[in-house]
DNA sequence: GGTTTATGTTAGCACCGCTAGAAAAAATAG
DNA sequence: CTATTTTTTCTAGCGGTGCTAACATAAACC
């Protein structure tokens, strides 16, 4: 068995397809601006054909692009943590994570803000965002009920988003994160 | 002059409840389903005539409510700071801001998260922002450049837009803003 | 009362996500 | 190689969106 049909293969090229086609465009025009239309057009089809790739239409794509996006960004929260711990580790893992939003925002808003996911954290997502969880919580050497590794973790996304929204100063990302270590470096609660 | 006549009187009241209705149901349902459509039918009226109180449509309504949500945010946030400073400011003053970000999911996201801010920043929301960003440098005693406060800002609305999404246990709330006030209280930068 | 001005409605545009049914292409059988 | 079946793709269209021009109605003014 297992034998990848060339048929088997042209979808699955075109289900990639699709989905890159997707992000590149959210991430610079923003979702609104993905539309089945656009999408089917460009890879060169037309509308029905999505929906035998993607059932869920738009919103399947969307989820998958967001779980995708979670693998991602926990591989690059763990990289950068590594061994470190300590002040080294949290502006590490920050600079990561802003990088990640900043980077690809439209997957970014897909993961944590469209109103996709509603019942998709106790799903797939759930090990995925747990392992992230972790990550940030070895950054800041949470040993207690994980309360401190959600308020790192708020700050993280809340910056993020402020930052892509222009409501903070571009220049002052440095400095954040430097404030940012020292908040939660010094409390051992 | 200044004679408010009649014809003006009900105009300004039709105008109120469209911005009332919009609101009331973006804050139930969500944006998308605040459509030119029912807000007309709302108000008992044709969608035209929406058109004559906000010539800018459907943005320039969420704009006016993003502006009066950050008068009324910044009144809260002052309110629950007050005289006080230290860790018991800081915990008022987190507590007015999610509550408020709770309450009017809509108009919180019309404030920060709606791609209607691109020019609005440095209008009329300026003055109010600011207002409302010094309630939070005052709790947080922030006497440099501002970068904690702003820190200490993103973290508010990271915890709120993760509360929101359901990414952080409800019942952790009280507990998250302990967290927060000794993160941000102890160093002095 | 007649005229001007403001107000409201009807009808329609271009776009959206999505889908049933016809047409084309490919795989399978004889 | 032909005939049949299966799969894939397209055409056409549904109901919805934000928004607007052109017409009808109501109010204010002289």
């Amino acid at each position: 068995m297992t034998v990848p049909t060339a048929r088997q293969r042209r979808s699955d090229e075109r289900r990639r397809r699709i989905l890159d086609a997707a992000q590149e465009r959210a991430d610079a025009e923003g979702w609104t601006a993905v539309t089945t239309r656009h999408l089917a057009d460009a890879i060169g089809y037309t509308q029905p054909v999505l929906y035998r790739h993607f059932p869920g239409g738009k919103t399947e794509i969307m989820r998958v692009i967001a779980f995708e996006g979670f693998v991602e960004l926990t591989r690059l929260c763990r990289s950068a943590v590594g061994r470190t711990r300590g002040p080294r580790a949290i502006e590490a893992v920050a600079v990561a994570y802003l990088d990640f939003a900043a980077a690809h925002p439209a997957v970014y808003e897909a993961m944590f803000q469209q109103p996709i996911e509603t019942r998709f954290t106790s799903e797939d997502t759930e090990p995925e965002l747990r392992a992230g969880f972790e990550a940030l919580a070895d950054a800041v050497r949470d040993d207690g009920d994980g309360t401190k590794t959600e308020v790192f973790w708020g700050a993280l996304h809340g910056i993020s988003q402020l930052e892509r929204a222009g409501r903070m100063r571009p220049e002052g990302r440095s400095r954040r994160i430097t404030e940012l270590a020292a908040c939660f470096d010094q409390d051992t609660p």
